[in-house]
DNA sequence: AAAATAATACGCGTTACGCGTATTTTGGAT
DNA sequence: ATCCAAAATACGCGTAACGCGTATTATTTT
């Protein structure tokens, strides 16, 4: 039914025939959509979700976050740890089992986690 | 052309025939999605993003970033990480050599660090 | 090497997408 | 309140393409 496309849209005062424009198909046709009498192909719900500033999940709500952020802003604020980066445990604790990991911990784990990817792709 | 279906099927090891049945159709549609002679229903790419535990821009390509997660789960975020939580990896990406460290790879490493901390303990 | 499982290719019937057009409804100006 | 234009909703039709079954080819397993 895609209520959040009618939501949206409407939240920006944008009709119909605006948003069927800037996405070159007809007024009739984007209607369908809202009224959920059509499916959009995934072509135009990518351009959707482009024009009204938000992700493909929250127009399918599999989220209730409208918030996307494009691929430069992502790698910004994702948490993402290189923990091959030998300073790591300066900016950051590790913990397990509540006892904080020391630095040999973390390079033996290191050593543990390349030492089962080597086998996994020989097993190939 | 949906390449990140296969690359994702391919590396939880599944069959076009098993994610046909997860699915609930025809592997012969399913295999279409993957070449790109067939464009899935969105009801398909729901699913498909569930299955594959990543979030539907991602399969589009709208981000680069394959994790996905609720609002609740991205509030777990803070300077210090207890890795015994089974999931963590839901809200933090870690990264060994430039690959993502799997559940598995985590779990494997928490019971690696256990049994070494187990062993020094008898050292006393 | 044979058997089994997996992947790719193709033809066909039917769904439903996208369009044009017509009708109804809404909102602003007089 | 009335008129009018713009917006929204409804509907019929042609056809693109979806989904299926099945056949063929490739890959893995025993």
């Amino acid at each position: 039914m895609l209520k959040r496309l009618t939501e949206l849209r409407k939240s920006k005062k944008w009709s119909l025939q605006y948003m069927a424009d800037r996405l070159g198909i007809a007024k009739s046709t984007y209607a369908g959509y809202e009224s959920g009498y059509r499916e959009p192909s995934l072509e135009s719900i990518n351009k959707l979700a482009g024009l009204l500033e938000t992700s493909v999940d929250y127009l399918l709500e599999r989220t209730d976050d409208p918030t996307f952020y494009s691929k430069e802003e992502k790698s910004k604020i994702t948490p993402s740890l290189n923990l091959t980066d030998k300073d790591i445990l300066v900016c950051v604790e590790l913990i397990v089992d509540g006892m904080t990991l020391s630095p040999d911990e973390l390079q033996q784990f290191i050593a543990f986690v390349r030492a089962k990817r080597e086998i996994e792709k020989r097993g190939h």
